[in-house]
DNA sequence: CTGGATCCTTTCAGATACTG
DNA sequence: CAGTATCTGAAAGGATCCAG
């Protein structure tokens, strides 16, 4: 059952650089930032910071109780950090850490790929539909 | 409202290259590949073709259930492909698609990011909780 | 303006049982 | 072996109201 995380394991200890699609480590980042806004947040601070009336018009559909509890979880890992300036009316601003902006990168990575690629999947998706539409009429 | 995605659409068309992180982009990747067992299947898959029943012992906590569910979708965008052998019993291997290769490496290198650090995200909420311990206890 | 607290709905995903 | 169908509990997330 860890035959290849064991695998990993060795291969890490060894190489350093080559760690493979470990199911379990992917997993920690998907519990960490694959909910709904984390990446979407570090993304938009990733061009600077925002005060929060400002992401809640800038994230398409976030509610405000969503960016509240996204920006907790992403400040308690360090990721991003909250200045508070004291006035009236309050005034916070939202920033990426260099933490933030490490995972930034990959992010972006992924990013393009999408952007690169949502006509092939679009594309696809109309195939495969249109193939199991055949499948259920065309049973002669 | 759509003054940054305006700024990128303008960035994307003079020089191709710098797409940035579009908020509506990104939605669209992670609507896909966000859910729980998306990722962790397409990097099983990337280390060779592998059959139901293995990917059922191999991925960490997955239900038949969420497999069929989760093959379906990826093989329907594309990035996977079933190859069913017509035998008694029945075996049906999974194998990722050169397009679903080309997600995995984006994919590695957020593996990466969290294998590199983990600790670090570990230590910050440790030190993030035990702060917010102290602002309640100590208010003198 | 920046949130916290509460309620309520929808969606996700596991358990179980059944089929070719 | 490789699924499908149904049922149900858990969890995510939106709406709303209240407070500093």
């Amino acid at each position: 059952m860890s035959h290849q995380t064991e695998a990993d394991r060795v291969l890490r200890s060894l190489g350093g650089a080559c760690i493979e699609h470990d199911p379990d480590v992917l997993r920690s980042v998907l519990d960490r930032v694959g909910d709904k806004w984390s990446l979407i947040l570090i993304g938009l601070l990733g061009k600077g910071p925002m005060r929060f009336t400002e992401l809640l018009r800038t994230a398409p559909g976030i509610s405000r109780r969503m960016l509240t509890l996204t920006l907790r979880s992403l400040e308690r890992d360090g990721l991003v950090k909250r200045l508070i300036y004291p006035e009236i009316p309050p005034r916070v601003e939202y920033e990426v850490t260099p933490f933030g902006r490490s995972l930034s990168e990959p992010v972006l990575a992924l990013t393009r790929w999408a952007a690169d690629n949502q006509e092939t999947i679009r594309t696809n998706r109309r195939a495969f539909d249109e193939a199991a539409g055949l499948d259920i009429d065309d049973l002669d």
